[in-house]
DNA sequence: ACCCAGGATTAGATCGATCTCATTCTGACT
DNA sequence: AGTCAGAATGAGATCGATCTAATCCTGGGT
């Protein structure tokens, strides 16, 4: 009975089994108001019975649209990356568009054929973190392909595409303050952060900037950058504690890298009283972390959210709520010994 | 001189601005070897300068072919869901797939919204963690829409729809053996994890079989199910302590349920010796943590490996590796008093 | 009985690719 | 020179929807 070979159905088998046009059943797919509440009944019940599903390929070739907007990740587990790809999400679906996460895994080559691909597939859009070696020749190719395009976090060289970013000046000022104004540190160190990372090189030299207006001296060996993992920053405050003791005050590229900093400074039994640490980003575990870890919180999901906005004007759907990315918060606790 | 309000370039007219037909220009697309050198040159050559983009959507729409799989996860900020999504899309790309993830926020209805928009768009695949709620009405949708699919983790009344899981038998027996074995405790719990997480329910029946067939008991207070936030177990564990003392080993349903049992544990001054805590999971972060946090490993980004394999196989893509998912390992460390 | 406004419906062209099958162009061989 | 196999190319139909512009109703007014 079942024919094993058939086909899928299509709008025309709907319309052909009820005597109807392929133009009516297009009209009640979509909610047209032009078609009759009886002839909308009649066309529902018999696409459900013949188990008709829309196809959205071959409608977005005719309409030349697309609701599908791609979010190109570098490293979805990454919390901070995560969370800022749900901000984005939330924003657009609740606009009627359709994320799409795709993952680079931090690699270039990874990265632009995941973005030819969603070219290709039309997309309306793409928000994109990119990968940390992404170079000039990379954001060429991107900026030429005409998409709407949002960079997030990382700046790109110039190309008019609208960026947005953590206010990374606040950020390295805010750190300093704390740990010169409200703990009197006069040594201290901006520790973590791979130089490649853009924000690094701005939260530093704010970092930098504060701390001497305060008449207290950065750490050049501390200072030094690195990659910014949790293990890895374990291991290089292990090395640097075995030839002398930290700085007073230290401000963690992230949270991760302050876990490893505290755990290395543990260890050796330092407690924040010697070496006050500050983190970037306030991960949720920051707070039953032991000690409880001070961070500065950067909004992420906010970041996300702003993000899309900028992107959804730009391809022409109107949106309401900021398009400026949201301040930075100190959140003080124990690891610099406010808790 | 621009032409402010051109159409997109389509084979057409890259086609006729060289005097050939479309045919052999998507011959070239394709990388057909039926086409000669020369004219293949001409054709890229011709095709990159006036910046012609292939239409994927209109290519699948004749060829009844889509590479793009949907990986349906309940919350990619959890580290867990983002490693099992990352391992499955490493191979889905090795293979040529292109793998979009969306997010449901372990909301059925956003979750039947975003499956139906997948099949609308005709994807080759679906790998889907089901969000908690999710109940016989939408596994009906989804094995109703033909689409080849995958669940993960979270088992499904039976549609005859394949699944990947955990192997949640081993994981509670491993945790029950381990502290009733190398340390000795005759009072064991199981804390944490949501009864609507399918997983939970074998584990914690393992564990008590395992407990009970060692002449250990299980404490039924501790061992009823909660939400398995990291926080929320953190809040919980402190008023239990409130009422007396924890029993002697636990077994925890996730690495972040045993950050915060191992918080409030340490606030009230109990040690390792005094309660022996295992994770589950093993999180970066669990070698870190103070103390250090045993932990089973499930090896998640291998479990999404083996589930993309199984999609492609169902799909007729051949693939080698293993399509059995990975033993749990158990990882002794500090926090059971191992360290 | 006739006309007509306007709501409901429809035929045919179109979006940008691929497929089938027919046709043209080579150059090697007799 | 003539033949022909095989490589290279081309014309028209097709995938499943939407759009445009035209046609078919239907009932109220005269």
């Amino acid at each position: 009975m079942a024919n094993e070979t058939r086909r899928r159905v299509r709008m025309l088998d709907v319309a052909n089994s009820l005597g109807v046009s392929r133009a009516t059943v297009s009209l009640v797919m979509r909610g047209s108001p032009l078609v009759s509440a009886t002839t909308r009944e009649s066309v529902l019940a018999e696409a459900d019975r013949l188990g008709y599903v829309y196809n959205q390929a071959a409608a977005s070739l005719r309409t030349q649209r697309n609701d599908v907007v791609g979010l190109v990740m570098p490293d979805i587990v990454n919390p901070l990356v995560a969370e800022v790809s749900l901000g984005a999400q939330e924003v657009l679906t609740e606009l009627g568009y359709f994320a799409a996460i795709v993952n680079t895994s931090e690699n270039v080559e990874t990265q632009q054929r995941l973005f030819r691909t969603l070219v290709q597939q039309r997309v309306a859009g793409v928000i994109i973190i990119p990968a940390l070696r992404t170079g000039a020749d990379e954001v060429a190719e991107m900026s030429r392909s005409q998409v709407p395009l949002v960079v997030l976090t990382r700046a790109f060289p110039d190309f008019g595409v609208p960026f947005v970013g953590t206010d990374d000046a606040v950020i390295g000022g805010m750190g300093a303050e704390h740990l010169t104004g409200t703990h009197g540190c006069r040594e201290l160190a901006y520790f973590g952060g791979n130089l490649l990372a853009t924000p690094r090189v701005a939260r530093e030299q704010a970092f930098r900037e504060a701390a001497t207006g305060a008449g207290a001296t950065c750490d050049e060996v501390w200072s030094e950058p690195f990659d910014a993992g949790m293990v890895d920053a374990y291991q290089r405050a292990s090395v640097l504690l075995e030839q002398g003791p930290p700085p007073r005050g230290i401000l963690c590229h992230s949270d991760q890298v302050a876990y490893g900093l505290l755990k290395a400074l543990q260890n050796k039994g330092y407690t924040p009283k010697d070496c006050a640490v500050v983190g970037i980003d306030d991960l949720l575990q920051s707070q039953l972390w032991t000690p409880s870890v001070s961070s500065i919180a950067v909004q992420p999901s906010e970041i996300g959210r702003v993000c899309a906005r900028i992107l959804l004007t730009e391809i022409g759907t109107p949106t309401d709520g900021a398009i400026t990315p949201p301040e930075p918060v100190l959140h003080p606790r124990t690891s610099c010994g406010c808790g």
